[in-house]
DNA sequence: CTGAAAGCGCTTACAG
DNA sequence: CTGAAAGCGCTTACAG
């Protein structure tokens, strides 16, 4: 290229590097050549020379996408807006986070945002490399950046909700094992519940999906366990499949005789035939947060850590949405139902 | 490094390349060293050395994602598997397509899979360096590479099955202009239903998503186009949303009144609540299928397009799961009920 | 098997 | 402003 427009390398260089000094005409001429030739400067090899390649990693479980991909695109977008590339690693299990971080540290990735644990191992590989690190909704290690929507707090809303609809018998949906979110959730649920004297009659841990929801309830129904008025899910996946199973499995009216909430407020708990009360996390702020943190820390790395919190909010189905489980109501015209699905 | 371990660059890049020659001796002096000083080698410098990155541009609209998270985990695991990586560009809107071309330009990708449309002048510049395009579900331009399930079968199948069911007056719930999933299907489901003597009676455009199918629905209420005994949307999503309107606005029973069927076979479509029978694409197949074409093709750019066709899998609930609209069945057992979910 | 050399496509002080 | 030179971290003929 650096011939063909009858210049030096550092002039199309400089003339493709936004301050740099070039004259505007040379600058035109190569410009010029490099449209006719199709020529763009190579990223790649501007990211060994410089050491930054505007790439960072992105860390997430499938289930996370599957469940909540409304988190996927926020991110692509902030990250996007920032100038940075993201390459993606969609984890089905945890064993394979190890093997990510390798990868990630042999791509000269500037970062890693990671909805994921990171081992203890990696988490020193990475502090060794001096490739800034930043957790997504859940706190990581000691001396961690983050940037998450307060779960406690969310927790505590949502059980606040049920206590104020007069309910004092609770069945709770836990999320499994080693869930920060769901045991965050779960912690401030327990702690409003007690505070408003409402018994936790029935309990159950499950996966976050659709199925759990759906299991939870018939394990109860075996047990006699269905007892409660107002189940709490950790998450809007189980809750839905729980109303389902309560609804459609054993004929209960939702959320007439049994309240059924949960946590993401993601699309499909807004469907009319789920309406399902949640506290959605504020995933556009929270992934612009991210994307300026990145960047920050990118520029310096010895930054001190931060960490960012953000506070959910309650999203709740209007009563019209909620009570229309047994079908159409008669007293209410097309069009104001139509609102449901925006 | 290579003076750290007291050897040449030439002898730590044969280290680590699977069939060079180095001494065993040698190779493993070197590997020693490596994990002491947590070197691993730059995977960018590489790709500047070789023209080989090894990573894949992946483009996808952000709704592809949203309803239908199957696809980026099936493909971002086939990928993985040949030891590709992927950056990933979510788009929300057609007009992102020529800067994200641009960018896959720049970085040195060794290929774009593309499940959205390239216009002309991108495909152009593609071609010009000579990266290989392969498009997922869409037919690309002449000449192209592609993988998709065939869509038109996949409506003479969804056709068939409701005629057999013994429909004749049907609704129909289209995908917007230029998609050409949505048409394919479409035009197979009118070829079929045609040649059966069923009529349409219903048509709406709609987006893919809930509020279409929604919207779809109340939009034939108001003007008393609700005559249909069976509607078929375009995809899951929407056939969802028209199957809640018609139940929970309209107080349909679906299935019973009406037969609601979409394509995808997308995991909310198997919720018991909604028991949708659809056509699922075999997503595994076909994505590692991509995965295989896009490495050969990587081998050899000049290799003559390839189409692969997949047929679609007509997935229909059970009968018990279709009846539950309205509520448990005291006839099952929970049990039985408990496979619906699985 | 092995190292020196040249090259991949850029950037960035350094002298003009 | 501008080019020659050295360097980023690798790879790959080329001679031993």
């Amino acid at each position: 290229m650096a011939r063909a427009a009858g210049v030096s390398a550092s002039a199309v260089s400089r003339a493709f590097t936004p301050g740099a000094s070039v004259s505007a005409d040379k600058k035109a001429r190569i410009l010029r050549a490099a449209t006719e030739l199709g020529y763009r400067p190579n990223v790649m090899a501007r990211a060994v020379a410089t050491r930054r390649s505007n790439v960072v990693g992105l860390i997430l479980f499938n289930e996370t996408n599957r469940h909540y991909p409304e988190v996927l695109l926020a991110l692509s977008n902030a990250f996007s807006a920032v100038g940075v590339r993201i390459m993606l690693f969609l984890l089905e299990d945890d064993d394979e986070i190890d093997e990510t971080i390798d990868h990630v540290l042999s791509y000269q990735l500037d970062g890693v945002i990671t909805a994921a644990p990171i081992p203890d191992g990696a988490l020193q590989q990475l502090r060794a490399a001096r490739v800034p690190l930043l957790f997504y909704n859940r706190p990581g290690a000691e001396g961690c950046a983050s940037v998450s929507c307060d779960h406690v707090a969310s927790g505590i809303a949502i059980a606040r909700y049920v206590l104020a609809q007069g309910h004092h018998r609770i069945g709770v949906i836990r999320a499994y094992r080693d869930s920060s979110v769901g045991s965050e959730r779960m912690a401030g649920v327990e702690q409003e519940l007690a505070r408003g004297g409402a018994a936790i009659v029935a309990e159950y841990r499950g996966d976050f999906d659709y199925d759990s929801g759906l299991a939870a309830v018939l394990d109860w129904e075996e047990r006699g366990d269905v007892t409660f008025t107002a189940l709490i899910a950790a998450n809007d996946m189980m809750a839905i499949g729980a109303r389902d199973g309560l609804a459609h499995l054993l004929g209960r009216r939702v959320p007439n005789e049994v309240l059924v909430v949960g946590f993401d407020g993601i699309e499909a708990s807004r469907w009319i035939g789920n309406a399902i009360p949640s506290v959605a996390q504020p995933i556009e702020q929270m992934s612009l947060a991210a994307a300026s943190m990145m960047v920050e820390r990118i520029a310096d790395p010895d930054r001190l850590a931060e960490r960012r919190l953000f506070a959910g909010r309650l999203s709740q189905p209007s009563t019209r949405d909620l009570n229309s489980d047994r079908g159409w109501n008669p007293n209410h015209s097309p069009n104001e139902g139509c609102n449901a699905g925006n």
